[in-house]
DNA sequence: AAATCTATCTTTAGTAA
DNA sequence: TTTACTAAAGATAGATT
C-alpha cells in the first residue's frame, strides 16, 4: 500500500490543521478575564451535564452550586436542588454515633427531624399537583431532572407549606433557646434573647439538653486521599 | 512515503488488542448494581475534579453534595462547602473573603438576620402578587435549560417567597449544627465578641462570640489538597 | 468496595464568528 | 455574552486481579 506524501497538498483538500485543537493547560487561575469567562462557561456546562448524567445512571440525588466569576450563582439538582439541600442539612447519611450516644440528644433530633418530615410532605404535596400539569409541559425532554419545582406550587399548597415553614421556625428557635438557656456553661456569655415564640405543633421539646441536626455534627473530616466522602459524622 | 499495510502484524508487534476500550453507553439508569457502584465511584471522582478545576481555573465558588446508591454521603466545595452553601442561602454576593474568615457564628447571625429581613420583605410582597402568581409559563426557549436562574426570573417573587422561607429554615438548621457542634465536640477559641443585633422576629438567641472551628462551620472540607494545587480552603 | 490497564469515547483549548 | 469548529487532551467502559 502506497501513501503519497501529502506535504503540500494542503490546497488540494485542505489538510492544512485550522486549529491546533485542545492544548493541554495548567489548571490555575487563568489571567485572561474574557478567557476566564469563556472557559467557565464551557466548563460549567460539562460539570453540569456531568452531574446529570451521573445521576442518571446511577440513580443518585446530586447538587450543585456555582458561581460564575462574575458573581452569578447557578444552581442545580436532582431531584431538585433544595430536595438534595435538605437531605445535607438532616444528615440523613451515617452520623449515629456521636447522637447516638447522646440520649437526649438522639430525641431531640427524631422531634426535629419529625417537624422536617411534615415540612417536606407539605413540599411534596404541592407537587404532585404540580405534576399533572407539567406531565403536557414538558415536551421539549419529557421533564428534565433539574427543574425546580417550588415555584409551580399552587399557591394554596404554597401557603400550607409557609405554614409549615413558620412552624419548624418557631420550633427550631425554641429548641435553641432552651439549648442556650441550659448550656451556657459551655457556652461563652449567652446575650438576652427575647422569649420564643409559641407553635401549635406537638412536638416541643421540654428540656433540651441539646440536640443535632444529624449528619452535620461532627467536628472534624477530611477528605480521604481521593475526594472521597465526609469521613466520620 | 511508504507505508506498509500492517494486516496480520498483530502477532509480530503483539497488537491483538486487549480491550475494546470505552464503549459508548446510553445515560439511563444502570441495571446492574454492581456496576452501577463503580460506575458511580469512578464518576463522582471525575465530577469532583472537575469541579475542583473550574474553582481553580476560574477563581470561582463551588459545591457540590453527592448521594451515593447506598445513601452515603459526599460534599465538596471551594473554598469549602459551607461557604458556597452560606452565599446561596445569603441570595447573591457576599464577598468570598468574609464568609470564609468569619467566625460561623457570627456569620450565621448575620445570615439569619439577612434572611429574616428578605423574609418580612417577601411577606409582604406576597400578597400583591397572588393574582398573577400562575401567568408564568415555563416555555424555556430562551435561556439554557440548566440555567436555573432563568425560572428564577420568570417566576420572580413567588418563588422569593417561598425561597426566602427556604433560606430561613436552612439556615436555622445550619445555626443549629454549629451550636451542637460547638457545644459538645468541640473547646473554640473564644474570641473577642460584638453587639449582638436584634432581629425582626426575636426567636433567635443572639450569640455573637465567635467560634473558630478548623476555618470550617459543620464538618466539611474543601478540595483534598492533592488535587487543589496552591488552593487554599 | 477500590486500583490498573487500554482502546475508545467525550470534553475542551484555541480560535473565530 | 454564547456558538461552532477541530484536533488534542482527558475521561472512562469493560475487563482484570
Amino acid at each position: 500500500m502506497v501513501v503519497i506524501n501529502n506535504i503540500n497538498n494542503n490546497v488540494d483538500y485542505k489538510k492544512t490543521k485550522t486549529t491546533k485543537g485542545r492544548q493541554k493547560i495548567e489548571i490555575k487561575k487563568l489571567e485572561d478575564k474574557n478567557n476566564r469567562q469563556v472557559t467557565f462557561s464551557k466548563r460549567r456546562f460539562g460539570l453540569f451535564n456531568k452531574a446529570m448524567e451521573l445521576s442518571v445512571l446511577c440513580g443518585v440525588e446530586v447538587g450543585i452550586i456555582v458561581f460564575s466569576p462574575n458573581g452569578k450563582m447557578f444552581v442545580i439538582g436532582h431531584p431538585d436542588f433544595d430536595t438534595v439541600l435538605n437531605r445535607y442539612l438532616n444528615g440523613e447519611s451515617p452520623p449515629p454515633e456521636v447522637s447516638a450516644s447522646i440520649p437526649c440528644m438522639q430525641e431531640h433530633n427524631k422531634q426535629y427531624e419529625k417537624a422536617v418530615r411534615e415540612l417536606e410532605k407539605e413540599k411534596r404535596k404541592g407537587k404532585a399537583i404540580e405534576e399533572e400539569k407539567k406531565v403536557k409541559k414538558n415536551n421539549n425532554n419529557g421533564g428534565f431532572w433539574w427543574d425546580e419545582s417550588i415555584d409551580k406550587m399552587r399557591l394554596e399548597e404554597l401557603e400550607e407549606y409557609v405554614k409549615g415553614l413558620m412552624k419548624l421556625r418557631s420550633i427550631v428557635a425554641l429548641r435553641i433557646n432552651d439549648m442556650m438557656m441550659t448550656n451556657h456553661y459551655l457556652m461563652p456569655p449567652v446575650v438576652a434573647t427575647k422569649a420564643p415564640v409559641a407553635t401549635s405543633l406537638d412536638v416541643l421539646p421540654i428540656n433540651n439538653n441539646g440536640f443535632v441536626v444529624n449528619g452535620n455534627s461532627s467536628g472534624v473530616c477530611g477528605f480521604d486521599d481521593r475526594f472521597t466522602q465526609r469521613l466520620k459524622i
